[in-house]
DNA sequence: ACCTGAACACCGTTCAAGT
DNA sequence: ACCTGAACACCGTTCAAGT
């Protein structure tokens, strides 16, 4: 049929290189990802990845993106099943679940959007909501800034994973009040999603006293 | 005086190493820190280091806690001049401006205190002074948690400067809400100062409406 | 005890060469 | 268009050698 010599299918793919750098982020850490170790884990040599990304650190963006894109943003849609708090409670529940599955790769995720679509979207989808449920624009970029602040630190380390686990590391005379500190390693999950869902609803509870006098002031 | 031939003055000690990589990671980021790099800034070869940190990454935890030292806890201190609420905002200001003023270091410092003092001691003082105002102590831990997430959050990047300062990124067909993003970038320390104290005092409202609670169930 | 140079097994990235 | 090997300027860390 074809005169020409039809080149072989390519070996890789945009969409190949962020799954796989994805995955070795995941299981051994963003250090771990060298354009080598990725290449072979895809079975072609390093700087073939060059074909398709520019550099290293544009592949970490893209899988970053890739994970922003998991969060569900349907509760901003209009039809407005939802108040405003509910949706905010519900897309941070989803926000979090999203970045803690991939942990090793928030402190990329967390230096902002950039030009990454997925990252764009979600500020859009957020700020358009708030806006839409009546809060004036300076208020909803705030609310944006700080819901961003609380979940990415929330998926950025546990807290209860933060402390060892031996009950040596604990002097009394230098830390009088972390005596049972050693037990909050085995009980990591649930002591950071109490605190999450404290303060998620903290802050929602807090919010909702600043939009009664949004609110008041527009009357 | 002496008999033995003194050894002369070392040239190294760790808190020179730690004051020079604190400086490094501030000006050029926790990329531009290589042993090599680190060495020739202090005059020193390479590995010289490792007569003072085993390992590169100790000296990184080393620079980590010197800022998390920086951080006032005197609002903690026994004499009770401050309720619970008043202490915890002081408190959350102290910390987000040191860590501010060092925003390269907040990923290693964002994995939890391990064994750094200075770390330990920052969730000593508060967890105990929460207990100590009546907070049950699974409460307590909560707080110091989510207390946490929202300031290492805020510190881990600015919301404002994460979004690109030119109009063309945004697309209104995609982004429909974003028309004046481009407008944070200039704005950046104002936007998240105003997100941040919004953020904080929401936090704190909520709690307050469940410290009443507590205190309703132990009457 | 503390610093050095040499060495090892790595890095990210470029580039000429192949198909 | 896409992949390769060779090469460049780097890495973190170890170690024998110096004082």
């Amino acid at each position: 049929m074809c005169r020409m010599a039809r080149p072989r299918k390519p070996l890789l793919s945009r969409d190949r290189i962020v799954d796989a750098a994805r995955a070795l982020v995941d299981t051994e850490g963003l250090a771990a990802v060298s354009t080598r170790r990725l290449a072979a884990e895809l079975g072609v040599s390093g700087p073939s990845l060059y074909n398709h990304f520019r550099t290293k650190d544009q592949i970490l963006e893209a899988v970053a993106d890739s994970v922003s894109a998991q969060v569900d943003l349907s509760m901003f849609d209009g039809n407005h099943e939802h108040d405003w708090r509910t949706a905010l409670h519900d897309w941070a529940v989803s926000y979090r679940a999203a970045l803690r599955a991939h942990p090793n790769i928030v402190p990329v995720l967390a230096q902002g959007p950039g030009h990454r679509p997925a990252g764009l979207r979600l500020a859009d989808a957020v700020f358009g909501a708030m806006v839409d449920a009546g809060w004036p624009p300076p208020q909803a970029t705030s609310i944006g800034a700080l819901m961003r602040y609380f979940v990415t630190g929330s998926a950025l380390g546990s807290f209860a994973g933060g402390f060892p686990d031996d009950e040596a590391a604990y002097d009394p005379a230098d830390y009088p009040h972390l005596g049972q500190a050693h037990l909050l390693a085995e009980r990591q999950d649930e002591v950071d999603d109490r605190a999450f869902e404290t303060g998620l609803t903290a802050l929602l509870d807090g919010l909702a006293v600043q939009y009664e006098q949004v609110a008041a002031g527009a009357r």
